[in-house]
DNA sequence: ATCAATAACGAAATCGTTTTAGTTAGTGTC
DNA sequence: GACACTAACTAAAACGATTTCGTTATTGAT
């Protein structure tokens, strides 16, 4: 590998010039400036990150945390896009994107130690378990982080805004005069709670009493859950008119249970997802759902993460909520 | 951030004693080895990785090239699973994993030479047009390479076995009894002629007359494209009995098409895929398919890739196929 | 002519490791 | 006691950049 002294050596100066020069350092002679970088492009120099981050601390490296158990994190549609946009964003600002190891390799070292030791200088944490005390001792870290869907109080965070979200998805619901409304919710978690508080809250606008019996949980992208849960709501005495699924892929599991009941979507039954993934715009019938803003919320993540390490002093905005879009498909039916 | 420095202090040995400690060389005293190594640990000390990359040349850091252009790349299914695979396998025998970096920052740098920079040891190159100059630049260059479903002369890669899998998918058809059947493939690429030519060595096995009209071409996980086809394929005078699509994900579009004409699958029109991801368990009816084992090829392209990068006189494989597995679902009804 | 200011460059220290080539002290042998 | 060995440690030179503090030469003002 070619280095800065043999550039220096070439053009018949000192390392200190050409580190100046390509650095665009004022005290090098516009003459000389020139024909060191020129010499530098011609032979195929390269700074050595590795040298430069041992003197500025600095590795223009970003980690990304995120777990993916039983397939559900880079193989989930919603994190996915999430993370390319993030990417792209970061990559423009001259900055790559490394995993955080997180399969404990052999050093035994914590997330915490882990983004250390390699370096990174500053994490995204999405779609993890965020109250384990590995997780909680990178969140409250030195560590520049912005968290995806979990806030942290005190810490940056970007969060697809679920209470309006859902709230416009159960207007459109109940304004298409349903009134027998089930909803599969989500385990736990802020994201499940906000959704469920949008869920009571509209009812309670529209004048509907809860009922318990319509109320059930299942794991997100879980269709065999969902399509369970569905066959009990569908067996109900007085069954829903309505049926609001975790997110738009469990929705396969509860449209195989409304169609092996013989019953069409939405002549006999509606169905509605979240997410908006490209799947639920492809079956058939399309799928009513929210649409998370991937795009924005990875795109401001890298934005807040970045300006969190290059102005360290700034106050930033701590919880940056990005509104979602209700998609009208076709599975919701008018009624009345 | 405490360095070999403060804990050679602390323990009263020179810097070189602490290295050699840590690094388990043999000539350091049981004793004083245990020692150091304990006050490191409880001083918090971490490696710092630039410096011995500076020194060692060594960064163990993998990079992973993978253009995500119009969402077919993080969000593809196919290539996240073995993404993750590849990850989980490198990460093991502690690597990290690094994004290379496509979307041309303000740098300007290629593929390899950004590789260089940030001091990649290796890279696995999947889901990418690699008949780019910078990319053949890359796979040519002096760097471990490793590529996924594409065979580039001499350089170790992993592919899919699309030649075995097409064929006991076609096998699979054949043997139903299906006679007339049409091929919507994808775009030209390796995988794309693997299995055509397995399609049509299984029709000439079977003594079947290949129609042109029933062989049609479409972007993969295009699904409106494959509804398009469909469509014509459906308005021919003497329609095929079975479609094959490009993949699993387009084959939604295929499903729409035949729902639309108010037929049945399997029962008017046996409908096939190819990737066996979850998706196509879940549809109704299940879809028959090949279920590509992305964790193997992500596995063994870790394997390979690092075992590149330790031993790099070795000669290896130089091309592994990882089988595949039909998956018979109920799209594809018995004739006769 | 003198002095200060500036422009353009270089020497050398530094970042935190690794590694080579010693050095020192202790042990065993004859 | 002299010798060779070994065990256990250290000093110091890298690695490739950045950056501080000089140094020198030139310019302009007085």
């Amino acid at each position: 590998m070619v280095s800065m002294k043999d550039v220096a050596k070439e053009c018949g100066v000192s390392v200190a010039t050409v580190s100046k020069a390509l650095n665009d350092y004022s005290d090098v002679g516009e003459e000389k400036r020139r024909e060191i970088k020129e010499t530098a492009r011609r032979m195929g120099y390269l700074p050595n990150l590795s040298a430069r981050a041992l003197k500025t601390k600095r590795t223009y490296n970003l980690g990304i945390l995120f777990v993916d158990e039983a397939q559900s994190g880079l193989t989930h549609d919603y994190f996915s896009s999430i993370i390319e946009s993030f990417k792209v964003t970061a990559e423009a600002k001259g900055y790559d994107i490394t995993f955080v190891n997180c399969s404990t390799p052999r050093h035994g070292r914590s997330y915490y130690e882990h983004c250390r030791y390699r370096g990174l200088e500053g994490i995204v944490i999405a779609c993890i378990d965020f109250y384990t005390p590995e997780a909680q001792e990178l969140i409250r870290s030195d560590l520049p982080v912005v968290t995806v869907d979990y806030v942290f109080d005190g810490r940056p965070s970007v969060a697809s805004d679920n209470v309006r979200g859902m709230r416009e998805l159960m207007e459109y619901i109940c304004g298409m005069g349903h009134r027998k409304i089930a909803y599969i919710h989500g385990l736990d978690s802020s994201t499940t709670r906000d959704r469920l508080t949008s869920f009571y809250r509209v009812l309670a606008d529209y004048g509907i009493e809860p009922r318990d019996e319509y109320v059930r949980q299942a794991a997100y992208r879980d269709t065999e859950g969902t399509e369970r849960l569905t066959y009990e709501l569908l067996d109900l005495p007085d069954r829903p008119t309505c049926i609001i699924c975790p997110d738009d892929f469990s929705a396969l599991g509860c449209i195989r249970a409304v169609q092996s009941r013989g019953l069409r979507i939405p002549e006999d039954i509606s169905v509605v997802g979240y997410d908006g993934i490209t799947l639920s715009q492809v079956l058939e019938p399309r799928l009513t759902t929210v649409r998370q803003d991937t795009r924005t919320i990875g795109r401001r993540s890298a934005e807040e993460l970045i300006s969190l390490i290059e102005n360290p002093r700034t106050t930033l905005a701590e919880k940056i909520l990005v509104p979602g879009e209700l998609v009208r498909g076709e599975s919701v039916r008018k009624l009345g």
